[in-house]
DNA sequence: GGGCGGCGTCGAACGGATTCAAGGCGGTCT
DNA sequence: AGACCGCCTTGAATCCGTTCGACGCCGCCC
């Protein structure tokens, strides 16, 4: 089942929705019965936010849960001097804002139109009481992020830019297949700034990396906001540091 | 309790050890109580490691979950040009090696000669059965590592040479509180070459930055592998990149 | 239509960190 | 002692990515 397709499900229950959304695959929801789901479903609200809203900043009090059931988002830390940092995008079916902190650690805001799946955090607590495996759940999303952040970490840490713009690009993808779709053209709906400030670069070098790219007909830009990957053996031996011995 | 004081109780039983052991403080078994303790300490061993031993390699099955209860360890990931990238550094009290994945995603080395507590994974998860509280000491423990994670991307994405080395002698004192010890004079076990590749830098530039920092009179290198900050303002003025305004 | 602002591309000059090379210091082994 | 090795320091040259400037494209609003 496609986790977008629920966008297409308009007059139907929440229930229904709860059953076909995004998070049944790659999210919270994943381990939940058909009674649990009814009943997080009865407790969670869903929204329509548009392109570019803030889901919340840092350092506000994390009183909520958010899943992203379609649509694209950006995790962003300030530096006091004004620069940002990207800690990470978030794609359909993704957990945002779970943290046991007392107030978010980073901003989040929206890169596209999206639908979201929004709790309180009291409430999700006692889901938790109720429903062990969804703190088990928890957890390993938690693994998985952090095992993904230190890739992150070696990525702006110790490869080249054009490396770094690979690794990245290799990444869309398996977020892609992560969501259980696998198209050829990806859709990438973040700015080139955005890009520099996820790798630790600035954005006039992405675009000439990705110009690079476009010119040994590695990847193809078909629409804005679009990537095709037309040699993906190609863009991993960059990203791994392999030159081009080919 | 200062958690050190366990390895001068020799003469003592697994359960005393436990009741005074680092993690106690901060790690794993810190909402235990005795009973539980008891059946943790039954469960787990004790050893001791020399200097420089590799506690688990990326990508050895996960069978294990350690505490370091005194002593310093890496943890790194390795590039296949050959390059680490340190991951982060572990101390007394710190869990190693909890991951919900099949096998481990970093190595993890000591630096100094170390004392560790080992617990069968599947003992663990017995465990977690058990004291539905240890999961959730298990899930505060991954957020605090996800935010430290995403706090060093920051740091090597977006900080200067000098800026990154100030961060790290700054993460250097956070620890030691977060240890509950205070002072003055730090351990720092790890060698230039360790720190360059935590920070995303060579080990030249980390020997310049310190020698830099030692001529302006902000730190002291008493003895081999110690450190104590004497101007502690204005190593947190250069780490957040507000130069030297004072 | 014209103006404007956001985004992307590109060239030239610059600069911070790396690379390369040499040497010092403190251990340990023979 | 002397030789060796790991680790650290320092200097000089180099280079990769940044900075700065200019321009093109597109959509939006007046």
């Amino acid at each position: 089942m496609n986790p977008f397709d629920a966008a297409q499900l308009a007059p139907e229950t929440r229930v229904t929705i709860c059953d076909r959304c995004g998070s049944r695959i790659a999210g919270l929801c994943q381990p939940l019965d058909a009674a649990a789901l009814d009943e997080i479903s009865a407790e969670s609200q869903q929204v329509v936010l548009p392109a570019h809203s803030t889901i919340f900043r840092e350092g506000d009090p994390a009183g909520k849960v958010f899943t992203l059931i379609e649509g694209f988002a950006k995790l962003s830390r300030l530096l006091p001097d004004g620069k940002q940092q990207v800690v990470g995008f978030r794609f359909a079916g993704d957990v945002i804002g779970y943290t046991t902190l007392g107030s978010y650690p980073f901003d989040a805001e929206l890169l596209t139109e999206a639908r979201i799946c929004r709790l309180e955090r009291r409430q999700l607590d006692a889901l938790l009481q109720r429903y062990p495996k969804l703190e088990r759940r928890l957890l390993d999303l938690c693994v998985q992020e952090l095992t993904a952040t230190q890739e992150q970490l070696v990525t702006v840490g110790r490869r080249s830019a054009e490396a770094r713009v690979a690794a990245f690009l290799l990444s869309l993808v398996a977020a892609e297949r992560r969501r259980g779709t696998e198209r050829q053209v990806l859709e990438m709906p973040m700015t080139r700034a955005d890009i520099a400030d996820f790798l630790g670069l600035t954005l006039e070098t992405v675009s000439r990396s990705l110009t690079a790219f476009r010119k040994r007909g590695w990847i193809r830009e078909p629409l804005h906001h679009r990537v095709e990957l037309l040699d993906v053996a190609a863009i991993s031996d960059l990203a791994e540091g392999l030159a081009s011995e080919r």
